[in-house]
DNA sequence: CGGATTTATTTCAAGCATAAAATATCTTTG
DNA sequence: CAAAGATATTTTATGCTTGAAATAAATCCG
């Protein structure tokens, strides 16, 4: 490839860069609004529950912290706060006197799949203008850039 | 489109989002990471000096805000800090006692470029998986999301 | 066994972000 | 002109987020 159209190519992906920001700024705020207005809850928190709705067993903190890609520190005051709501609840994990496991309690559950349902609803009616097909090409493209910096890191 | 083609499609879109997400927070963070740790800067401040170098000749508060769609309260809290930093200045607006205009000191603007470049070739190495011809293509989809946002909201 | 290291979690300080309230000033309008 | 309303900014309270330090418990290994 010739030197400008390397140097072309560095712009487009500057401005890709700023358009897939604004673009997800603005649906996670959206989703956050109403998170917020409709349900008083937020976004950490929905993103906890749906990490514990998937693995009614609970996971333990430093699990959770893992796979949401949070630290640790995030994780307890989230957990905290979802507990003092009384949607989940932290258990002592049998052998291990360090580490505590956490799960969604009944009343967290049931609060979830209202939320889960909504969730869902709202991110289609937001990416409404994406056909099936440009979905597709969007996330294979995606996970290009995911596995290229995976290897990075 | 059949009943089953609308909930693959719902299902599909879903799925994009997460991976959108979750694609723009890992390039966020590889940012964020790099702004701390080669510049001790972060990326709220780096986002308003950028705004701040497009109008030499300063910005409202409001202004600012606005462009940024952040609240007041935050940008407030963003100047206050490039300020004591030495990036940035308030200046009274001659006509009305009520507003502040923002600009970059000389310092800032030359703080500013050096930040710049490296955002760009961070931004470029990042997102290297992306030919520019995909790259177009997720733009035009991105457009077509933002256009219907926008009369949404 | 017992000291050194690792692992699990919480605490802390700082910054970012919001919505709502407070201030101050400007503008409109009766 | 004066009251009412609008605009510009800051302040406040709350929550999210991080990196680093502090605790506590488990594991390793000489």
């Amino acid at each position: 490839m010739s030197v400008e159209a390397q140097l072309r190519a560095g712009k487009t992906r500057l401005r890709l860069w700023l358009k897939l920001l604004k673009t997800s700024n603005a649906i996670e705020a959206a989703l956050r609004d109403r998170l917020r207005t409709e349900f008083g809850t937020t976004l950490p928190r929905f993103d906890v529950m749906a990490a514990l709705a998937r693995t009614p067993e609970g996971l333990k903190m430093s699990e959770l912290s893992r796979r949401l890609r949070v630290s640790n520190g995030n994780v307890t005051g989230i957990v905290d706060r979802l507990e003092a709501e009384g949607h989940a609840e932290r258990r002592a994990v049998a052998g291990d006197r360090r580490a505590m496991e956490v799960r969604l309690t009944a009343a967290g559950r049931a609060h979830f799949a209202t939320l889960a349902e909504a969730h869902e609803d709202w991110v289609n009616a937001l990416m409404g203008a994406i056909t099936e097909e440009e979905a597709q090409r969007i996330m294979s493209d995606l996970d290009a850039v995911a596995r290229d910096l995976e290897e990075k890191r």
